[in-house]
DNA sequence: CGGAACGTTGGC
DNA sequence: GCCAACGTTCCG
């Protein structure tokens, strides 16, 4: 070793185990420098610690052991950082904007941890998105941008719970009971939704009330309890109306041709009552005749049509009497001290008019407005006409709709069942995109249609409860005579031509227009078996009968969430078959998995990363192309477009589902539509799937 | 076997 | 390039 004194400072030099190192004291503290692998570095220790430091690619680095662990730091961009192996895992410390941050890679992700805002947070990128999670309020949550919403995870009472903003409201999803619901606050008030039954629904406080809104058969209707009696309002045919039922008797109310009327059945009979002129009547069928009834200039008098003779019957004077137009001359007839004179017509009229017996003059004023004269009845006719009229309309609506747009709203819907293995890293909700909101174009006015979050029951129950559209009628067909697809190439697709819509009217296959099938189908049979359904205004899922279930009113409850789903794992489910109202019948769809639609991406990662052309079995003869891909293609599963269960019902894909074999245009894959051939640059869009289904706007 | 959907082609 | 159809592949 060779000793001096250098620049004041007495150093030792020697060659140490093949390396030249020089050693002295520095600032008081004993130091040794040398080169290692072609490193200069210098060591020594520090408050107590060895350390060794150098410049390693051009930042000065200082490293040591400290509590046991080897850690390196150095200033780095201008900011201290150390790093070192933590727990097997290689991490760096550092401050950043003040706050300490530490960041590693834990199973294969990035991460970044510190603490900010008092809680400890890591955030790192997910499966393509940027999530930082922490622990807020005892509560782990998991945030982050997923299409553009931030929202943020975590688990509350055991429930999964994903909250952003989204339209400008903060709403909150989560699987409740195997239903998922989204809560949020629109206007000032909380509101609740999500499926029950099949039905979406969404339920909050209302003036004070408590409120539940959904769309039923095709209708929205809002239910609550007021005054003490449960009440369901919502437009039917246009008019609003509200039903419940009071004094034991269900009634219907609501404003026609701006006349409010009340009908309800009383007695077997369905009444209507209003106030007319002025003056309030009641009409209703009787004995087959419909009558009307109400006070005219202080005397109760019912009108009614019969044999063709309008006739007006009620007591003058204390007499019964009936009047009308005969042969061109009016005449009026009644009693008139004892023996009848006219009997014949007085008497129909009087009996019919008064719930009992005639002649009973006061007594049957009386009675006739107890009875009618105030307690609204409805005019059976007068109803079925409206239903009529309504059938027509919303026949006329739909070929209008059809003419212009397409359609207007797709309302029933196939759900998506998403079985668990379809997610592997699915720890959260899944769920499909409804094709009405986001970006396109599609029709807003649509009614929410049925997304089931909740699981589909394991059997697949086939025709259940014979689905509206399994008995369409003939009238069905009136409604749609003819298959009026724009071009006639109802080439090979033998009889029914290949009209997605004629068929639609007719089966219930996969794509049916809802308009069509339901309209048409259903409403007219109702009409013509005078169901109840159309009539039925209230509860019905309690009230209908088992025909009613035939409408697809009661639903299976779906044991949502209990099969080995992940926590939090949102499953959609439904099926036209599980009787929600939503018929089967439309373009609107939601991906199934029992049929298939989504079983593509089940290996969709694995497949799609491995293409593995290999064999190409039974490659199409044609086999014209070069090398390319030859194998079909699956969709990835992530993208987007995957990432929505539901076909919108209206895009041509949707719309010519039957000709065209293709998928939903909202749901197509974007990396299918890359023209097969693309090499995937960058982030491989074969995320984990699980992410795939992982949201739903 | 049937439903879903990818690939391909011909027409515009 | 877009779209309707059709052939064909997958898959339950
Ligand atoms: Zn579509
Ligand atoms: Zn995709």
């Amino acid at each position: 070793r060779s000793s001096g004194v250098e620049n004041g400072l007495t150093r030792s030099s020697g060659i140490e185990n093949g390396l030249t190192r020089s050693s002295g004291i520095e600032n008081g503290l004993t130091r040794s420098s040398g080169v290692e692998n072609g490193l200069t570095r210098s060591s020594g220790v520090e408050n107590g610690l060895t350390r060794s430091s150098g410049v390693e690619n051009g930042l000065t680095r200082s490293s040591g052991i400290e509590n046991g662990l080897t850690r390196s730091g150095g200033i780095e961009n201008g900011l201290t950082r150390s790093s070192g192996i933590e727990n097997g895992l290689t991490r760096s410390s550092g401050i950043e904007n003040g706050l300490t941050r530490s960041s590693g890679i834990e199973n294969g992700l990035t991460r970044s941890s510190g603490i900010e805002n008092g809680l400890t947070r890591s955030s790192g990128v997910e499966n393509g998105l940027t999530r930082s999670s922490g622990v807020e309020k005892s509560l782990t949550r998991s945030s982050g941008v997923e299409n553009s919403l931030t929202r943020s995870i975590c688990v509350e009472n055991s429930l999964t719970r994903s909250s952003g903003v989204e339209n400008g409201l903060t709403r909150s999803i989560c699987v409740e009971n195997g239903l998922t619901r989204s809560s949020g606050v629109e206007n000032g008030l909380t509101r609740s939704s999500g499926i029950e039954n099949g039905l979406t629904r969404s339920s909050g406080i209302e003036n004070g009330l408590t409120r539940s809104s959904g769309v039923e058969n095709g209708l929205t209707r809002s239910s609550g309890i007021e005054n003490g009696l449960t009440r369901s309002s919502g437009i039917e045919n246009g008019l609003t109306r509200s039903s419940g039922i009071e004094n034991g008797l269900t009634r219907s109310s609501g404003v026609e041709n701006s006349l409010t009327r009340s009908s309800g059945i009383e007695n077997g009979l369905t009444r209507s009552s209003g106030i007319e002129n002025g003056l309030t009547r009641s009409s209703g069928v009787e004995d087959g005749l419909t009558r009307s009834s109400g006070i005219e200039n202080g005397l109760t008098r019912s009108i009614c049509v019969e044999n063709g003779l309008t006739r007006s019957s009620g007591i003058e004077n204390g007499l019964t009497r009936s009047s009308g137009i005969e042969n061109g001359l009016t005449r009026s007839s009644g009693i008139e001290n004892g023996p009848s004179q006219y009997d014949h017509s007085v008497h129909s009229h009087s009996s019919t008019t008064t719930t009992n017996g005639h002649n009973h003059h006061g007594q049957c004023c009386a009675v006739t407005m107890d009875g009618c004269g105030l307690t609204p009845v409805l005019d059976y006719t007068a109803e079925m006409e409206r239903y009529r009229s309504f059938a027509n309309f919303y026949a006329k609506t739909n070929v209008n709709m059809n003419a212009v747009n397409s359609m207007n709203f797709p309302q029933s819907a196939k759900l998506a069942r998403i079985t668990p293995p379809m997610f592997p890293g699915g720890r959260l909700g899944v769920a499909g995109v409804t094709p009405w909101g986001c970006h396109d174009n599609v029709n807003m006015n649509i009614n929410a249609a049925a997304m089931l979050w909740g699981r589909k029951p394991p059997v697949h129950q086939a025709t259940p409860l014979a689905p509206p559209t399994t008995h369409p009628p003939p009238l069905a067909t009136h409604m749609q005579p003819h298959p009026h697809r724009t071009g006639g190439e109802g080439k090979q697709h033998g009889g029914h031509a290949s009209s997605s819509q004629g068929q639609e009217t007719h089966h219930h296959h996969g794509n049916n227009n809802f308009l069509s099938g339901y309209t048409t189908t259903d409403h007219m049979t109702k009409q013509g078996h005078t169901h109840q359904d159309m009539l039925s205004l209230s509860d019905r899922n309690s009230s209908c009968n088992g025909g009613g279930g035939a409408n697809g009113v009661n639903m299976p409850n779906f044991p949502a969430g209990m099969l080995g789903l992940p926590p939090g794992v949102i499953v959609m489910a439904m099926g036209s078959h599980n009787g929600v109202n939503i018929p089967d019948s439309s373009h609107f769809q939601m991906a199934t998995n029992h049929n298939q639609m989504l079983s593509d991406c089940h290996h969709a990662n694995q497949t799609n990363s491995s293409p593995c052309p290999s064999t190409s079995p039974g490659m199409t003869s044609g086999g014209q192309g070069s090398g390319a891909s030859k194998r079909k293609r699956k969709r990835c599963g992530v993208c987007a477009p995957c990432r929505r269960l539901i076909n919108c019902g209206v895009c041509s894909a949707c719309r010519n589902r039957k000709t065209g074999h293709q998928i939903c245009k909202f749901r197509k894959c974007d990396e299918l539509k890359k023209k097969a051939g693309s090499i995937q640059l960058e982030s491989p869009p074969s995320v984990p799937s699980g992410e795939a289904f992982r949201w739903f706007f």
